[in-house]
RNA sequence: GCCACCUUAGCUCAAUGGCAGAGCAACCGCUUCGUAAGUGGUAGGUUUCGAGUUCAACUCUCGAAGGUGGCUCCA
C-alpha cells in the first residue's frame, strides 16, 4: 500500500513549476490561435500537467515543436507571476470572452466548488495570476517568476480529447498533456522510465512470450489464449480454487446464458443494459450473455429450498466467463476485455455475520496477493455518488455503507474513500493495483449488497421463525483471470515465479548426440510434475540459451558429455547465474524450494 | 461511443506520387559446438479493407475496421 509523502504534492516546488508551465503553455496556445482559443482548466498531475482548450482546429503533435519553442522563450523572459484577488464581477469582465472561465467564476461565487469543479467546504477567494501578457483564473500557487523554471526540463507529450467537466454530454475539449521536471536529467530519466515500462507492457510480452493474441477475425476485446497462456490461466484459477476451498467456499456453475427477464427483476436491465451484449431472441423469449453472476447465484439459492438461519453463511464461488459489451475505445489489452473470467463468489449471510465474512474474504485476498508477491496496492472504499445509476433505497445504502466501513475499520484496513465508485447495488472495498505505465486497475473487491436479495426474493427462516432477507456479499479475489494476468505479466516483467511459469525447465543439449539423454532427463522431471521442454533444434547451444532466456524460462539445463557421464545437469538461471553441474535430485530439490516459496 | 494519432512480410522497421526493401523469425542445407544470436540458400506482400483523384497511389482525398494515448464507462 502506498505511503503518503510527508509534504502534500500541492505544496511542493515541482507542483508550482508544473502549475506555472500550464499557464505558460496556455499562453503559447492562445498566441498560436491569436485570441481564438478558449481556455478551460490546466492542473498539475503526476509527472506533469495538462491544459484543456477549445480551439478552431485540432492540435497535432506537429504543433508541439513550435509551442515548446515559444514556451521556452516565455520561460527565459523571467516574467513574474503576479497574483491579484478580484471580485466575481471584475473576474467576469476580465474573462468576458472565455465561457469556460465564466462558468468557473459562477461556481466560485456560489461557493461549494473550486476552479476544477470539485466540492470544497468554504467559499473560495477569486484570484487571478498574470505572467507576461497572459492572465488566468487560478488559485495558485506558482513560481515567483518564469526564470525559476528550467527551459530544457519539460516536454509536450500528447493531445487527447477530454469532456468539459468530465461530462460526456458536454463539449469535448482538446487536452494537451506535458511532463515537467526540475532539471533536464529528471526529464531524461522520466522518458527512460517510460521506455522501460513499455518493455514490460503485457500486450507486448503477451505476444513475445506466446501467451495470447487478439484477432480481427474473432473480434475486439476477445483474447485467444495459446497453450502457454492457458497454462497460466489454469494455474491461477486452480490456485485460487484450492485456496478458497480451504477457506470454506463452495463452487457452483451457472452457465453462460440467462433469460433477460431475470435481469429486469434484479435491476441489471435498468442499470447495466448498455454494458450487456444485445439479446438473443428465441420465439418470444430473450436471452442474454451473462454479464454478472449475482442473479444466477441468487436464483440457485432460491431453488435449493427453504433455508434456516443455521445454514448461513453460504458461500457460492464460480469461475464464470462473463460477457460485457465494453465500448471499443474502452478496451485495453487483457486489462479491459469483453470476455472476462471472474473468480466470483456470493456469500449469503445474516446481518450479524457480515463482519466475520468480510474478515474471511480479507484474509483470503491477502493470502492470495502475497502468494503473487503483490504488495503495491491500495484499498478504495467505493461509495455511492449524488448522481448516477445507483438503485434508490437510502436506508439500505446507509446500512450497507456503515457495515462495510465497520468491517474495514475492525480489520485495521487503511483505505481512501471515493464517491460515485460504488456498484449500482451497493458500496465496495476495491483493491487497486498499478500497471507498468502507472495506470491503476481494480483487482480484488468486496461488496456489501442489501438490495438485490430482496429484489429476487431470497429468504431464510430466522431464529424467530419468521422469514428474513439475507445480506449478500459479493467478492472477487483476483478479480478476473484476464486482468489479473495482464497486471501480473507487468508486475513480473514476464519473469513468472517458478510455480507459475508455463515452461519451468528447458533442456539444452550441447550437441545432437545429447538429445537422448536430454529427453530422458526431461521425462524424469516431468514425472515429478515439472513443466519441461527439450530444445532439439540444430542451433548452437549459445543460441538455445538465448532463446530460453528471451522466453524467460526459469531453469536452463545444459547437458553435454560431462553431464551425461555424471548423470547430471548444468543449471543456468534466467538471471544469468551459472549454478554448474548438479545431480537431478539436487536440481529437483532446488526447484521445489523455489516453487514452495513462490519465487 | 467521443478526440487525436497510427496500420507496409509472423515480429521490428525502411521506401514521400514512378519496379515494395532490410534485420530477426520460418523453411532447406552445411556445421555438432559448454552458458545470450555459427553459416549459405529459399520462401514470404491485394502495403488493414472499400471508394475516389491521377498517365501512375504504400505515398494524396473520403469512408470503414482494428490498434495506441486520453476522455466517458468499468473487473
Amino acid at each position: 500500500m502506498s505511503v503518503p509523502s510527508a509534504v502534500p504534492y500541492n505544496e511542493t516546488e515541482i507542483y508550482r513549476i508544473r502549475h506555472s508551465l500550464a499557464h505558460i503553455m496556455a499562453q503559447a496556445v492562445t498566441e498560436l490561435f491569436e485570441g481564438h482559443a478558449k481556455v478551460a482548466i490546466g492542473p498539475p498531475i503526476e509527472d506533469g500537467f495538462y491544459y484543456d482548450f477549445e480551439l478552431p482546429r485540432p492540435l497535432s503533435p506537429e504543433d508541439f515543436e513550435g509551442l515548446e519553442k515559444r514556451m521556452r522563450q516565455i520561460v527565459n523572459g523571467k516574467f513574474p507571476f503576479v497574483r491579484r484577488e478580484v471580485s466575481a464581477d471584475e473576474a467576469r469582465a476580465i474573462f468576458a470572452d472565455q465561457p469556460y472561465k465564466l462558468e468557473l467564476i459562477d461556481g466560485l461565487e456560489k461557493g461549494g466548488t473550486d476552479e476544477y469543479g470539485n466540492a470544497v467546504a468554504e467559499k473560495p477567494v477569486i484570484s487571478i495570476y498574470t505572467q507576461d501578457s497572459f492572465t488566468d483564473l487560478c488559485r495558485g500557487p506558482h513560481v515567483e517568476h518564469t526564470g525559476q523554471i528550467n527551459a530544457q526540463a519539460f516536454k509536450l507529450m500528447s493531445v487527447a480529447g477530454a469532456y468539459w467537466r468530465g461530462d460526456s454530454e458536454r463539449t469535448m475539449l482538446q487536452r494537451v498533456y506535458a511532463t515537467a521536471w526540475k532539471a533536464p536529467k529528471d526529464l531524461e530519466q522520466y522518458l527512460w522510465r517510460l521506455e522501460e515500462a513499455k518493455k514490460r507492457d503485457h500486450r507486448k510480452l503477451g505476444r513475445d512470450l506466446g501467451l495470447f493474441y487478439f484477432s480481427d477475425a474473432t473480434g475486439p476485446g476477445l483474447p485467444l489464449f495459446a497453450p502457454k497462456g492457458e497454462m497460466l490461466r489454469h494455474l491461477m484459477e486452480s490456485y485460487v480454487r484450492d485456496t478458497q476451498t480451504r477457506y470454506g467456499y463452495q463452487h457452483v456453475w451457472t452457465g453462460n446464458l440467462v433469460k433477460e427477464d431475470l435481469y429486469k427483476k434484479s435491476g441489471h436491465y435498468d442499470n447495466y443494459k448498455d454494458s450487456m451484449f444485445p439479446p438473443m431472441v428465441d420465439e418470444d423469449v430473450a436471452f442474454r450473455l451473462k454479464p454478472m453472476n449475482c442473479p444466477s447465484h441468487m436464483t440457485l439459492y432460491n431453488e435449493m429450498g427453504i433455508r434456516s438461519y443455521k445454514e448461513l453463511p453460504l458461500r457460492y464461488a464460480e469461475f464464470a466467463t462473463l460477457y460485457r459489451y465494453e465500448k471499443t475505445g474502452e478496451l485495453h489489452g487483457l486489462t479491459r476485455v469483453r470476455a472476462l473470467t471472474q473468480d466470483d463468489c456470493h456469500i449469503f449471510c445474516r446481518p450479524d455475520q457480515i463482519e466475520a465474512e468480510f474478515s474471511l474474504c480479507l484474509h483470503l485476498i491477502r493470502e492470495v496477493l502475497a502468494r503473487y508477491k503483490f504488495t503495491d496496492y491500495r484499498v478504495r472504499l467505493s461509495l455511492r455518488g449524488d448522481e448516477g445509476k445507483f438503485v434508490a433505497d437510502d436506508e439500505k445504502w446507509t446500512a450497507a455503507t456503515a457495515a462495510l466501513r465497520q468491517a474495514l475499520d475492525k480489520n485495521g484496513v487503511e483505505y481512501y474513500a471515493e464517491e460515485g465508485e460504488a456498484a449500482f447495488y451497493g458500496p465496495k472495498a476495491d483493491f487497486m493495483a498499478q500497471d507498468a505505465l502507472g495506470r491503476e486497475w481494480q483487482l480484488s473487491t468486496i461488496q456489501v449488497d442489501f438490495i438485490q436479495p430482496s429484489r429476487l426474493g431470497c429468504e431464510y427462516i430466522g431464529e424467530d421463525g419468521q422469514p428474513h432477507t439475507p445480506v449478500l456479499l459479493h467478492r472477487a479475489v483476483t478479480g478476473t483471470t484476464e486482468r489479473f494476468l495482464g497486471v501480473l505479466i507487468e508486475h513480473y516483467a514476464g519473469n513468472f515465479p517458478v510455480w507459475l511459469a508455463p515452461v519451468q525447465v528447458m533442456l539444452i543439449p550441447v550437441a545432437d548426440r545429447h538429445n537422448d539423454y536430454a529427453r530422458s532427463v526431461a521425462e524424469q522431471l516431468k514425472a515429478k510434475g515439472l513443466r519441461v521442454e527439450v530444445d532439439e533444434g540444430n542451433a548452437r547451444m549459445q543460441a538455445k540459451i538465448r532463446d530460453a532466456q528471451v522466453q524467460k524460462i526459469p531453469y536452463m539445463l545444459v547437458v553435454g558429455d560431462k553431464d551425461q557421464a555424471a548423470g547430471a545437469v548444468s543449471v543456468r538461471l534466467r538471471s544469468g547465474e551459472d549454478l554448474k553441474a548438479k545431480s537431478i535430485e539436487e536440481f529437483l530439490a532446488l526447484a521445489k524450494t523455489a516453487i514452495d516459496s513462490g519465487d
